[in-house]
DNA sequence: TGCAAAATGGGGTGGCACCCCGTTTCACGT
DNA sequence: ACGTGAAACGGGGTGCCACCCCATTTTGCA
């Protein structure tokens, strides 16, 4: 799913384009930003989008690849601090604060769930194989080890589930006026869950 | 937002059509379903289906109007059972496992956060004043309290975060191979926490 | 520099949301 | 029963979009 960076320099060239006048359709318009525009505004014909990016999961993978390996980079200097159990809390909130605030980011994570969709979700289970996903799943998924170890987090509790949910927070408040304050305050309520301690 | 029912009699079987026609393109397609589609298996004009349902959403609101009213009566029973607390949790389960196995509720639920997009998603902010999803607060709202003053749910916890989080989790896990034990895992999880108790 | 392969993009196709406005159908009063 | 005004209808138009075809241009390498 992931396109292969293309060799000729005309290629290169026309994807960088392409990514960056995406970057800047979905930063506006959200996941459904028109291919149509992002191809127009990146100077290159549609066609030209479509055979980089065959899909549109595609092109969401290669806009937020840059960005995730930022979260992944911050969960690997989180898991060499002294309190790996409130760092692992807390990377799971800026997860959840960088995708409710980067538009289009939780749809790409969740593989196109949403819709849109409109027009942006599509039927078959199709093997999203998200890249991005599979970053963040290495990444959080040895932070969560560590917090496990540290007795900080119950056992049984998986990392695909946790990013599923903090995901799925990002999707559900994405948009809001307060988005990056809601998903704190609904990830905080998932972490500590809603019976009294 | 939410149609009223029509006056005339043709008017009146035109919008039943409708809902019923849209109900089946909606299970099978999903929210994003057409409205072309729809209006052509309901048998009518496609101004027709556009001016009793001014948008998507108003559409959605009819379909699952009368579902989501069995909800809420079942959160009515379960909040004169011997258990509340166990009553809330389960009756969250149920809106989750509700919501991740029938198409387009969640999206509906959540005013189109999704969507997906695609064209199922709007970009201004505009009052979507759900009525499914005020009814759903208002039943849940009065488990909750009930719960709460058992001691079953830690106070400052609130009915419209505990919604969002429900619905985002049904819209995260809706067109999963098993949406709903996906759907009771990830809500099991935000009900009991992270962290061991 | 020449040439095969890679890459391009204009333009076509089919589908969609949404709307205009001439036509049909209904409800109500007589 | 029937005429009439208002309500409702729907065919067809507009503009936008995803996605693809294929004649043409550009590139890298020998």
């Amino acid at each position: 799913m992931a396109p292969e960076r293309p060799r000729r320099a005309d290629a290169r060239r026309n994807y960088d384009q392409i990514v960056a006048a995406a970057e800047a359709e979905i930063a506006r318009h959200g996941a459904d930003a028109s291919l149509e525009e992002i191809a127009r505004r990146a100077g290159v014909g549609s066609a030209t989008l479509h055979r980089h990016f065959p899909s549109r999961q595609a092109l969401l993978e290669a806009v937020f690849h840059d960005r995730v390996e930022l979260l992944c980079a911050r969960a690997r200097e989180l898991a060499d601090g002294p309190d790996v159990g409130a760092a692992f809390g807390e990377w799971l909130q800026a997860v959840a604060v960088y995708g409710a605030t980067t538009r289009g980011l939780a749809r790409s994570l969740l593989g196109g769930g949403g819709g849109g969709g409109g027009s942006g979700v599509r039927e078959p289970g199709r093997p999203t194989d998200s890249t991005c996903e599979a970053m963040l799943v290495d990444a959080g998924g040895e932070l969560l080890r560590r917090a496990g170890d540290a007795g900080a987090v119950r056992p049984g509790v998986s990392i695909v589930d946790l990013l599923t949910l903090v995901n799925a927070v990002s999707l559900a408040t994405e948009g809001s006026p307060d988005a990056a304050g809601e998903a704190t305050r609904l990830v905080q309520l998932a972490l500590e869950g809603v019976r009294p301690h």
